[in-house]
DNA sequence: CTTTTTTAGTTGACTTTGTCAACTAATTGC
DNA sequence: GCAATTAGTTGACAAAGTCAACTAAAAAAG
């Protein structure tokens, strides 16, 4: 592979880390930290999940997640049920409130990006929406394997 | 802006937080962490830069960066400079130490990412290239205005 | 079976990362 | 020359992440 590739993608991904910092940023004065909006997401979109697929969807240590769900637990956001086939597993469920904290805050990410890509030509979301599609699909084949 | 294009934006955002998370994890066994890294390439990039343009560019509290910058001046990484034009401001280098020990890391990277590389077929290699150029340049538009 | 080994999650102790506000010293604007 | 601003430092603290020891359950080995 060539130097320039290599140089290039990486001066892409300190590019890239700025601008994901920067959504983040401005998002989260919201009352969730990014870890926790992330965590949500995954219980939101999966519901029932075992803390051990978020350990490995979000690459997340696992007493620090432990800790996290306690305190979802005592905000009553989430519910934590014990698996019926694996004593060990535990399933965890959004409550009717914690979905209703995690829609409000994931409207507010999508308002944000809709603000943003407000500023550019209506044709560019289209534009990045391809470019984005073929970098994940180029890179998911390496995403097991780094 | 059609929703899905935000959905899709925001779902690429994830999934390129994970990649960089995975590269950023198997790097960082090295004796720098990552605010650190990325201090680190600023200053080699530019020589007798400002702790004011660090702060800038890395969107970085100044207590924590100073405070950095302390630990590097005990390991004699840098070299900071007061300002003869600007009392208040402070030129950062690095010293022959620092450049050493960053080359070493920023070797370290690029390896990761040729042996990343190296699992995909070479032309997928120039795809990246040409995407991300493309993302970069449609979003360096917004970067200032979020 | 029952003993060993592995696995899922919890808990304790700690480090790193990041934030905020008060402060010092220098500079700029009036 | 005085008030307001600016660059960076310091203190105090909160958030994020890591690591290893531990508990309870399940799976594997005998």
């Amino acid at each position: 592979m060539k130097p320039t590739v290599v140089e290039e993608i990486r001066a892409f991904n300190r590019f890239y880390t700025g601008i994901i910092g920067l959504l983040d940023q401005y998002l989260l004065k919201s009352e969730f930290t990014l870890p926790e909006a992330r965590v949500l997401y995954e219980i939101y979109h999966h519901d029932a999940i075992l803390a051990g697929e978020i350990i490995a969807t979000l690459n997340m240590d696992k007493g620090y997640l432990s800790r996290m769900l306690d305190t979802f637990d005592q905000k009553r956001l989430i519910s934590r049920n014990r698996s019926a086939r694996d004593g060990r597993s535990v399933h965890i469920s959004l409550t009717a409130k914690g979905k209703k904290e995690f829609e409000k805050l994931n409207q507010a990410s999508r308002d944000q990006m809709k603000n943003m890509l407000a500023l550019l030509p209506e044709e560019d979301g289209d534009k990045l929406l391809l470019h984005m599609a073929a970098i994940k699909q180029i890179l998911s084949k390496t995403q097991k394997l780094i």
